[in-house]
DNA sequence: GCCGATTTGTCCGTATGTATC
DNA sequence: CGATACATACGGACAAATCGG
């Protein structure tokens, strides 16, 4: 699959400013010198741009140029921030994830669930409860309702592997896009037990609720993320929209 | 100021989407068609639909269309997801918002202060400590640093209304780019004494540090947020970088 | 399965406006 | 004031995906 123009322009600036060959604070070469740089048209450097000030990595100043404002996260940590799994999120940190099924089963939705969930009444779903580690270490407790529909011949076997790898590599759906609301919430024993943590210590978990679409549109994903709270961190990036 | 015209076509089918004028799961106009309907180019209602996009108000589909994939939020609780100050986003929730200002003083970065705001080493620095209520409910116990050289003149009676307002009305200034992270933590008994809680029901805060940059490039404001567990809430959308 | 019409995705070139220096 | 830089907008070309006949 050959890569668009303005990707490449992308990840070739991205890494030049993550290994400081432009410094902190420092503007990017133009406009008009990246369209020579890369011999493209002035449409493509900004596309590749516009990335890089969503990423947080630049700053766009009319009249000056583009500032790196780029700079590299200290705490090494549990990262979340976009679409992507947990065993694709540990790879890029360079950790180990296993994931353990505790509970896999199927069901029919009804009224209570439905509201609960955004599926429809009546719906199908296979409802996976696991706990994710990282070195070892149980990190989240992961409730996972699949429409049986959009996810046929999901199996508990998959569930220990990775479920997207599933989805992309053998059903060819494309995620698209995902609601997510993050709130704090009080740990139950069944968080206590398979966390392995002590609610005399922290008695709350951090929770990630997400409603995952496919490129049909079928919201095909409802999942309640359960986080230790000493290990949870959440990356943002807020800009001014002007995209 | 006169809005663009990529704005004014946003705003315009935002609105249609959220009044139902197209329902849920339907394709909106094509390209060409709003192209007619905005008498405008094609890369103008791109641009419109490429901010529906990462609103998570609509998703394009090659060959086919943009669906509409908005759902009307059901719980009713504060908000927050974008660079707006407290008192902007109560009002927008139509809300009565008010900040107390518990500590108004002035120091210089030290040593360990500067690793952990951010600020260089010797920079002078407001910082403020105020409970934001909601309602005549105490839901957020903020930790202000501002940067003096970036922020002159700011008191605590500005502090008591809103800063933002002050930064932009007064001083002129763009905010442009905020970096944050979203932890858990354990309650302090400040926590615990301003927001009239009580650590033997919830003992931890969703605790939001944020980096903010203006428009030349400085990080003028190191914040940190402590909220309410209970009332807190955290919209996102993700999105397969496309843009 | 193929073809053509429709629709979005990528890319180009150009012109004009606006902010900075 | 002029030169430089990013912001907005236009128009056109071709690619890729979808869908109906």
């Amino acid at each position: 699959m050959p890569k668009a123009i303005y990707e490449t322009i992308y990840k070739d600036l991205k890494q030049k400013i993550e290994t400081d060959v432009f410094a902190y604070q420092e503007l990017l070469p133009s406009e008009n010198t990246l369209i020579q740089t890369y011999s493209c048209s002035r449409n493509t450097v900004r596309r590749a741009v516009r990335r890089l000030v969503t990423d947080g990595y630049v700053q766009t100043i009319q009249g000056k140029g583009v500032r790196n404002i780029y700079q590299p996260i200290t705490q090494t940590a549990f990262t979340i921030g976009e679409i992507e799994s947990f065993q694709e999120s540990a790879a890029r940190n360079g950790h180990n994830a296993v994931s353990k099924v505790l509970l896999f089963t199927e069901f029919t939705v009804n009224e209570k669930q439905a509201s609960c969930t955004g599926f429809p009444q009546g719906a199908d779903i296979y409802y996976i409860q696991r706990v994710h580690y990282l070195d070892d270490m149980p990190l989240i407790l992961n409730h996972n309702y699949f429409l049986k529909e959009a996810v046929p011949g999901l199996t508990k076997e998959i569930a220990e592997k990775s479920v997207y790898e599933y989805l992309e590599q053998t059903l060819h759906m494309t995620i698209v896009n995902s609601k997510r609301i993050m709130t704090v919430e009080k740990m139950t024993q069944i968080d206590e037990k398979y966390l392995e943590m002590n609610a005399s210590d922290y008695n709350c978990m951090a929770v990630i609720s997400s409603h995952t679409y496919n490129s049909d549109g079928v919201m095909f994903e409802y999942t309640q993320s359960r986080h230790r709270p000493d290990y949870f961190r959440f990356y943002d990036n807020a800009v001014r929209k002007t995209l």
